[in-house]
DNA sequence: GATCCGTGGGT
DNA sequence: TACCCAAGGAT
């Protein structure tokens, strides 16, 4: 098949099958950069209405340049990977001090900011400044393996090069943009990882995985992440409806969010003698409060850990006169609700706080 | 350069 | 249930 028929047949598909996405058919770099961030390892009903609040929230990039990191990270709560928000208020603010509160309109100069990728980059160049930049993400790989029968481990090092240059070798010389978006949608609607329905596709006959029977098998992919397993016991220290939090900082999961006092094992430890013994803080604490809740046992699923997690309500006496710890400040009820934090934590705010 | 970073939906 | 993976990027 010769390289701009597939481009044709793809934008023709798209222009019939395209959904009305908020992102689409704009040129304000500050939205599409948004949307892109967002949209990362991110379906687009988890992404939509964050979306939404981030541009209402922030309408420029001075906005969210100006506003506190903790703000912005409160907007991203619930949204996963929160680097990425810590990341686009750090870009925000080198574009307004560094680039005259204008995006950079090229490949190359995108690439230097933090966040942005080979990904975003080419997404930005190629939808807001109309650059000739091929966009490679995890559609694209698969229509382009599935298409031209291309079996490269897209895990692998290798297949970055093997699929930038077939990506870069199907685009068009106009309409870049709109390319970048069909083959994306392509993939996301009509070639779906899972059972396609190939009957209807526009590819049918010119698709090498379909005509060899290998459609299931591609694109192939062959690491399979381990889950490491934790053991949380979260103490909720209240005092007068007020909360002991503590900021992470670490290198860790939710690294700028808020949580409770934490002890961690690494395995399961069931008696609460065995999760607090030598523990001053908390023994100096257990003599003077009454334990409101023991919680039931959290289960919190991450790509690469699975949280057991145990909440233990400490109510303080009123009247007794609690030395923090330097890592745990108090908070009001709403200043809690204001604080970033994770969805594990959330939950049990809402279950049993809120 | 292999591993880590979240959450939720689909099968 | 267990697994996959979704408009990736940083380290």
């Amino acid at each position: 098949m010769q390289d701009h028929i597939f481009s044709q047949k793809l934008i023709t598909w798209y222009n019939q099958h395209k959904r009305d996405l908020p992102w689409r058919d704009i040129h304000n770099p500050y939205f599409i950069w948004l949307s892109e961030v967002i949209l990362q390892q991110t379906r687009v009903v988890q992404g939509m209405p964050y979306y939404f609040k981030f541009i209402e929230t922030f309408p420029t990039v001075q906005d969210l340049a100006v506003a506190d990191e903790k703000d912005v990270l409160r907007l991203w709560q619930g949204l996963g990977y929160y680097s990425r928000a810590r990341n686009l208020h750090t870009t925000a603010k080198m574009v307004v001090e560094n680039y005259g509160g204008k995006f950079p309109n090229t490949y190359s100069e995108l690439l230097k900011l933090k966040g942005i990728g080979t990904y975003t980059a080419a997404a930005i160049a190629s939808f807001a400044f109309g650059e000739k930049v091929a966009v490679l993400d995890g559609n694209v790989y698969r229509v382009l393996s599935r298409v031209f029968g291309e079996e490269t481990d897209i895990a692998s090092n290798e297949a970055k090069k093997v699929f930038t240059k077939l990506a870069e070798a199907v685009l068009p010389e106009k309409n870049v943009d709109i390319h970048n978006q069909a083959i994306m949608e392509f993939g996301a609607i009509q070639c779906t990882p899972a059972s396609p329905n190939c009957i209807f596709c526009p590819l049918t006959f010119e698709c090498v995985a379909n005509a060899t029977g290998k459609v299931s098998v591609l694109p192939v992919k062959s690491k399979k992440v381990k889950v490491r397993e934790r053991f949380f016991n979260y103490f909720v220290i209240e005092q007068n409806r007020n909360f002991a939090m503590h900021e992470r900082t670490h290198k860790d999961v939710w690294s700028g969010m808020y949580d409770f006092y934490l002890k961690e094992f690494t395995e399961n430890v069931q008696a609460f003698d065995d999760i607090v013994s030598e523990d001053v803080f908390l023994n100096d604490i257990l003599q003077n409060s009454v334990v409101k809740r023991e919680s039931n046992t959290y289960t919190h699923v991450l790509t690469h850990q699975r949280i057991y997690t145990k909440f233990w309500h400490l109510v303080i006496n009123d009247d007794f006169l609690l030395n923090l710890p330097s890592d745990l400040k108090w908070f009001s009820l709403d200043e809690v609700d204001n604080l970033p934090k994770s969805t594990l934590v959330n939950n049990y705010l809402i279950d049993f706080v809120f």
